[in-house]
DNA sequence: TAAAAAGGTGACAGTTGTGTCACTTTGGTG
DNA sequence: CACCAAAGTGACACAACTGTCACCTTTTTA
């Protein structure tokens, strides 16, 4: 029993999404916003009180997005199939990385809704931490993985290597192959 | 003859450089930077009239630092000391990616000044990739690197490896070390 | 069809950042 | 010592972002 709404939640998700990519945390303001979605400052407000509560909340949603999608890794058997389904994942969703990066300059003292976010992001945060890390127990395990190098680096790695900026336009299953090959056997040959 | 300076230009560069890693560029402040210096707001405008004049001012000069540093590239022989070198050299300036990321974002719609700052800072990353390309070369020529992946990549990993956070506090030597194996042979075993 | 509920608007006051400028402080030089 | 030039200060006017609120609009349903 209400009028209907100019603007969806994935809308608005998506283009705080864009504007947070393009201006960082602290060049994301309401005004932009608004102007994005066709609506007034003050109807954003309806919904949110603050910024904070506004990012952190669309940022939950994108990290449960991602850790559905995560699950699915289950049902590759082996290492090397799983392997090859976390790099396509990777490579669907490259942003994950730089928004994580952003939430951390949140501020949490803002009000007890954005404290409880927060918390929950970093919960989401160690949730994916904890998936892959099995992951990369079963590829020592199977002996595809260097045993002798940290679990941490070796997930590191993976993520950091998908936000390389192709400057040069270098086509896409090129460059995807080859980022494959340098994770997996390096760049030198074997002379 | 003249009053002594409250804060020298080295001072003014490095507070920048905090400021701007911590806030972004949109994030970056003339108040934030007095605060910083100890001065009054005021006095920055004796030496620049905005904030794009000084970022872009203070990254040309942070980019001919790195250039400085890289020309001595020449002096190891053989392609194994120049990987080494390059290495260290990247791992002791991890910040010129992220701040170069940060140049892109810098309107030139400001002023002249600015739009020929942005310019030389355009003129001075090209030069870095011309001096990295002709290392890259000989890493091919010499048969250490694998010749069918395209040169903007190897370089792209390179720099982007050394971005990775190292959230779990691994050691620095193990760190490096492991970095180098990965990108030298990746992280598969050869069985 | 009138009331209720939710969505939306524009204006207001408060805060923070910007750019400028008249003025003061400091230190070297004639 | 007087003066000059560079360095620094604080206040002013303006612009942008924030949070709130009275009021209007649209839709449902009793």
């Amino acid at each position: 029993m209400a009028r209907e709404r100019k603007f969806s939640m994935d809308e608005l998700f998506s283009s705080a999404k864009a504007l947070l990519l393009k201006h960082g945390y602290e060049g994301f303001t309401f005004s932009l916003l608004a102007d994005q979605l066709n609506v007034s400052r003050g109807a954003l407000y309806k919904y949110y009180e603050n910024k904070e509560e506004l990012i952190t909340d669309y940022m939950i949603a994108e990290l449960n997005q991602f850790l559905a999608d995560l699950q699915k890794i289950e049902h590759c058997q082996g290492f090397e199939a799983q392997f090859d389904f976390l790099m396509n994942l990777i490579f669907d969703m490259p942003e994950v990385q730089q928004l994580i990066k952003i939430a951390v300059q949140i501020p949490v003292n803002v009000n007890n809704k954005v404290r409880e976010n927060k918390e929950h992001l970093d919960k989401l945060h160690l949730d994916m931490y904890k998936h892959l890390q099995s992951f990369i127990k079963l590829g020592k395990k199977e002996k595809n993985l260097k045993a002798h190098i940290a679990d941490g680096l070796i997930l590191g790695f993976i993520f950091q290597t998908i936000a390389i900026p192709n400057h040069f336009g270098i086509p896409h299953a090129e460059w995807v192959a080859s980022i494959k090959e340098i994770i997996s056997h390096g760049m030198f040959t074997n002379n």
